[in-house]
DNA sequence: TAGTTTATGTATTGATTGATACATTATTCC
DNA sequence: GGAATAATGTATCAATCAATACATAAACTA
């Protein structure tokens, strides 16, 4: 989807920065509260423009949910990839995951995923294999860390990797949902230990 | 909010059954999707009769959020209430949430409030007070019945109880997300028995 | 420079939105 | 029985919705 074509009037707006201005809409007011006026100012674009870029309001959704998937639900991963020590690893993920619930930019609250996309599963094409994609991978990630902790012996070998990748993805979800409810970021990150303590007793 | 007033022209429908409805349908297209025509379908009656007997749009949906804690949320706490065996009790909970998340009545999936209501939390006033007290309020259930197992001997007294509630709860808000992802039952089942054992290891 | 291509800006479309006006009907109170 | 009260049914309101028609502007190609 991006433009390698010279031809004609060249756009005067950023596709990608659009995009992300759009999904901020989104994820703000979910789908069916995000009125193409919202949208349209938000990206700094006239409807016109919108249409001939994006295709259509729900082709707008699709392509900012990918970019949110791509992008934003990644920094806590990559803080749990990154560090050696697995303890210090789930404590940086949980403690990146409460900080995007609470104070991420633009004002937005919680997992675009968790907190807008869930609700129009049933309701716009093209969501729900979006939605189960991203739960499948972030949580094949995360269990494929445990396991490069198996084999170096830092975990036992009879409790499986997916099963703690899916708590530790439910731990996620719970945060983003507590965030975007209105708690606080302290209130949240008291609990850590506890729940370090706790994917790692096994 | 019960009527009983005898006075003017008697109602032709019945008040609980409407709410229900339209909580259905709220839960199924979320707020903004959720149309007054939508609405008053479901509810077989009219718009009139529903602005009378609701107040207007946002009244109706902060009527639905509050039946939808009062009812829909206890099966589950109930299970997990009224068995003895905490091993037991804790299984029973996960299946009944696993099958509300993923069969419940009407074909809506989910939690209500985790895949709808949600998402209209900085966009209605009166949501997000309603969402923190609900989980408030489920949370402490669940720790109370994890203090009367202290009690019991059959829990260490050194890991608190809202760490367990806590983290059961998110269990809860996982199977609800994965359930309105489309995942099916069979799938979730089968990892009860670690998470099981997880909250139970110390 | 003429022709092609694509984006922009303005203005507007029909449809749908949430919400009401008004006359009618059914009940209770006095 | 007559007044008061309240719900119903029909019909409709202005506002907003997503989406587009059309003329103009700015780039590349040949």
């Amino acid at each position: 989807m991006i433009d390698t074509n010279k031809l004609g009037r060249p756009r005067k707006f950023n596709y990608d920065e659009a995009l992300v201005q759009a999904m901020f809409v989104f994820w703000k007011n979910g789908y069916e509260g995000a009125s193409l006026r919202d949208l349209t100012s938000a990206m700094g674009i006239s409807g016109p423009s919108l249409y001939a870029a994006f295709g259509d309001k729900r082709q707008l959704y699709l392509k900012a949910i990918d970019r949110y998937c791509d992008a934003d639900e990644c920094a806590p991963l990559i803080a749990f990839e990154a560090n050696e020590n697995i303890r210090a690893a789930i404590h940086g993920f949980l403690s990146e995951i409460i900080h995007s619930a609470t104070e991420h930019e633009s004002g937005v609250k919680g997992c675009f995923l968790a907190s807008s996309v869930v609700t129009t599963v049933g309701q716009v094409t093209g969501v729900a294999e979006r939605v189960e994609a991203a739960i499948e991978d972030t949580e094949k990630r995360l269990a494929a860390r445990f396991n490069k902790e198996i084999a170096k012996g830092t975990l036992p070998t009879d409790f499986p990797s997916r099963e703690r990748a899916a708590l530790l993805y439910d731990m996620r979800q719970g945060y983003m949902f507590r965030g975007r409810a209105g708690w606080n970021s302290t209130r949240m990150l008291k609990d850590i230990d506890a729940r370090v303590q706790i994917l790692l007793s096994h």
